[in-house]
DNA sequence: GTGAAAGCGCTAACAG
DNA sequence: CTGTTAGCGCTTTCAC
């Protein structure tokens, strides 16, 4: 399964091969017998040339290939990673390019697994990572792990690596905060049952400043995973036992159209008998009915800050494991009982 | 910056350097000087390992290493990759794995530069690929290229390559035939600026079957981009301008939530005044308000096939180029009048 | 027209 | 404790 077995097979040589499987035969002019009995062979060994074998053949010599992996999990939403990849090519346009080819690939495991993503632990895959969507196993992993290459996380803290995050704690306290302003005194919390580091921190930063402020613990309602169907059935579930909350922080969006749907399927109006707070990119907060007061994920701050983080590590700069937090934004929206305006409108 | 210069630099073998690099210096017996100075010659020198060269020299002899790679656009909804890439890995487990190691990468090109993607038209990234969300530009490029591995494409067809679309020009028809049958007759559509083969033969079934009923052109709606502003502020200035239209046929999820919100803003009603029926997955359809009716994109449908068919293709079985249509979903709810179950409830 | 040989960068086996 | 050597699979001279 090499060029030598099917130069072996065809009675030919391996740089006859190569040539043929390159459409080279005419430079090199290759006959066509041997041309047939190249591709003959090829097909019924069902070759595949080895990737690596032409890179490392191929590259420019004296000039460092990068291998940037973006790591993400299976279970999260994916859409963020492009804007990660986004930012890391604007860096990369902007660093010095010269003697330098970068090249970016994503790679998704499944929450808690990170360990077991192939190459990964022994560096034959990436030259740096970026980590995102890791889970409390993950995070322990990580903790532990003497990884040979550099990595920056997103939205996670762990000791000795840099990281990025969103000021989740501070994220939750404001929503509180938010909720209380309104007027609301019984407060609940939308979350899935698998929560990361960052939904984690929201919650104790919810749940410190509510119990601060109403002197109550807040429900917590815990859907199965993060669709809107999740939230829809979670909330349900809550309304039919007789839950009583006049104020809802829900951790993600998805979750918040589908506790929508279940809050007025029962008749309750938002914001009237129930205000509710999201988290979010900007994307669909401003369409759901009512409108949704939601925080800025602050997803864009965070990929300018850990590409850049990266790309001076694999520049040899020695940027000392530090973790930064992202200021929060804030929409205050309908469903707090604020009034705003529509994007596009 | 490889393993020589630093042991040239650092005063010893290739071999110690690599050891050390490795993490190998207790098996090794490195001393703790060599150890030294072979760390300060490689931060000095900014030294990053060459993936390629550790892949090739690492690998289980007489192991075919597949990589395979899904590309898809950036200005593309990401979220369906992790769809696809589930597939794949579902088709790697139970294809014959001995003898072979598989890695899929993701690669995300900007929409219609799909030939500037490094490493693609030379094949020095992947032995064979996904290509999905491409636009004109990318399939015209695809038409003409002979790429030197085999690829299957997913919502579109070119001729000579294998492909799996989910029917669009009978969704498109299908939408007409929905919204006549709901009694509306003044039809519109609701699209991005720019199109993919798929949305513009949704469009071109919609706009056939919708003459054809009504006897009439359906109006235009224009947004500058797939996303829920767009969606909005196209509808807006449609209803603006003095649009009648008592039937809406949009092409994707994202868009219907920013019409949504527009049409309710004027003040008419969904579907009393107009019918909305919508493409898109699962996801948030039934939770729109009122819950949308809406055609499976046959995501799932697809990337099994696809995933199949790429498998085969690399395992020598020559799948000879055809296309393939997954059937029609169809999920009919209150927006065109029908009454739906929400999923969670 | 074709084959032999060299070498991309790395690491492991083997000899000191 | 460390250096020399070989070879992963590929393509490109260069020589026949």
């Amino acid at each position: 399964m090499t060029v030598k077995d099917i130069a072996k097979k065809a009675g030919v040589s391996a740089s006859t091969v190569s040539a043929v499987l390159n459409n080279r035969q005419i430079e090199r002019r290759i006959s066509p017998s041997s041309v047939e009995k190249v591709l003959a062979a090829a097909r019924s060994l069902g070759y595949v040339p080895n990737i690596a074998a032409r890179r490392l053949r191929d590259q420019p010599s004296g000039n460092r290939q990068v291998v940037i992996g973006i790591l993400t999990s299976y279970e999260a939403p994916v859409r963020l990673v492009s804007q990660t990849l986004h930012a890391l090519e604007q860096r990369i346009s902007q660093a010095d390019p010269q003697g330098t080819t970068y090249s970016v690939i994503i790679e998704i495991f499944h929450a808690g697994r990170l360990r077991d993503l192939p190459g990964f632990i022994d560096g034959r895959r990436f030259n740096g990572a970026i980590i995102t969507n890791t889970v409390a196993e993950d995070d322990n992993f990580l903790a532990t792990a003497r990884l040979p290459f550099p990595v920056v996380l997103v939205g996670r803290s762990i000791p000795g690596y840099p990281g990025v995050n969103g000021s989740p704690q501070a994220l939750g306290a404001e929503a509180a905060r938010i909720l209380e302003s309104a007027g609301r005194q019984r407060l609940a919390v939308l979350c899935p049952r698998v929560l990361t580091q960052a939904t984690e921190r929201r919650l104790s930063g919810f749940f410190e400043a509510a119990i601060r402020q109403t002197g109550s613990l807040p429900d917590k309602i815990v859907s199965p995973n993060l669709s809107a169907s999740g939230g829809c059935e979670a909330m349900r579930e809550y309304l039919k036992r007789g839950g009583q909350c006049d104020g809802l922080f829900v951790v993600t969006d998805a979750l918040a159209l589908g506790a929508y749907h279940s809050i007025k399927r029962v008749g309750r109006r938002i914001p009237d008998d129930i205000a509710v707070v999201g988290v979010g990119d900007q994307e669909n907060g401003p369409f759901l009915d009512p409108p949704l007061t939601s925080f800025s994920s602050g997803q864009e701050a965070m990929n300018q800050q850990v590409a850049a983080m990266l790309i001076s590590m694999l520049s040899g700069e020695t940027v000392s494991p530090y973790s930064l937090d992202v200021p929060l934004e804030i929409r205050l929206r309908e469903s707090t009982g604020h009034s705003s305006r529509v994007p596009g409108e």
